[in-house]
DNA sequence: ACGGATGTTCGCGC
DNA sequence: CGCGCGAACATCCG
């Protein structure tokens, strides 16, 4: 579940069900989500204390609490498979929970991740924003948009091709493979084009591509957004991720094509982003 | 059953 | 030193 959107939906939902609620109790098993060892402090910090408030930049959340003993910070990144769920005290956990806030009243929050490439972190609330690996990312899409003029400055750095280099949180917050993937098809441009070899108009025309990609998916239920991790029925939203060997929605005659560029697959359309 | 999957990080080689 | 690449992390699904 994890690119800008689905994460910024991540944001608004764990808002919705945690601000207000008094923490009665948290638990987390031992497991590698925890590297930087804050489980005990997690158990130990958050209970009495309230949600403040939910930030993300990129694809990382920010948690604040606020307790009888100050303000706790909570980062955390999702990964390939994490996810938050909320559900009554009284069912099953749901599978693969490592990790669960109990509420004053009964419902508890899960974070679910089977593949355990999620991250929680816990910090000084007010070092939140300052943390490295938050400093080291990107303007954000969403909270910073995106100047092409900067964008293209970057890219023309790197010998990478262009699809690799977006996937770079340093050069932009939130885009992943899926969102790239997408822009460049907005775009007309392949994914394997180096970056350095893009005019500006091009540059202009991935960020347009982001923007869209990205607004279209946040315009969809909330439930809907995370398609890979609906059992299948919902749909798939985008226009070529995922769509190797359909037929190109944009110009009908064309094939969805799949290449592997930076060890990630590539889905595009031979046809409209040709290779230059 | 084999291969690939929304991400990040580490080690290696140039 | 810095960049780029492949592997590793752990599990599920088709």
């Amino acid at each position: 579940m994890p690119e800008l959107p689905e994460v910024e939906q991540a944001a608004s939902t764990l808002r919705r069900w945690l601000e207000g609620a008094p923490i009665a109790r948290a638990r987390a098993a031992p497991t590698r989500l925890f590297r930087a060892g804050g489980r005990l402090l997690f158990q130990r910090l958050l209970p009495g204390s309230r949600l403040e408030g939910v930030d993300r930049r990129g694809k990382i959340l920010l948690l604040s609490f606020a307790g009888a003993s100050g303000k706790v910070g909570l980062l955390c990144h999702l990964g390939m498979t994490g996810k938050w769920v909320h559900r009554p005290s009284s069912a099953d956990p749901p599978a693969h929970a490592h990790v669960r806030l109990e509420l004053e009243g009964g419902a508890v929050v899960h974070y679910t991740d089977p593949r355990l490439f999620g991250r929680i972190e816990v910090h000084r609330d007010a070092d939140l924003l300052a943390l490295p690996a938050v400093l080291a990312l990107g303007p954000d899409p969403l909270l910073d948009g995106i100047d092409p003029e900067v964008l293209h400055a970057r890219l023309a750095k790197t010998r990478r091709p262009v699809k690799a280099a977006l996937l770079d949180q340093a050069l932009l917050a939130g885009v992943g493979n899926i969102y790239a993937t997408e822009a460049l098809f907005h775009a007309g441009i392949h994914p394997g084009r180096a970056a350095s070899g893009l005019s500006r108009a091009e540059v202009a025309r991935i960020a347009v591509g982001i923007d869209a990609a990205m607004a279209a998916a946040l315009a969809r239920p909330v439930e809907e957004i995370a398609y890979l991790s609906e059992g299948g029925h919902v749909g798939n939203p985008f226009l070529v991720y995922d769509r190797a060997g359909e037929r190109c929605p944009r110009c009908k005659r064309g094939t969805i094509e799949a290449l592997t560029i930076g060890g990630r697959t590539s889905a595009f359309c031979g046809r409209c982003q040709r290779a230059g």
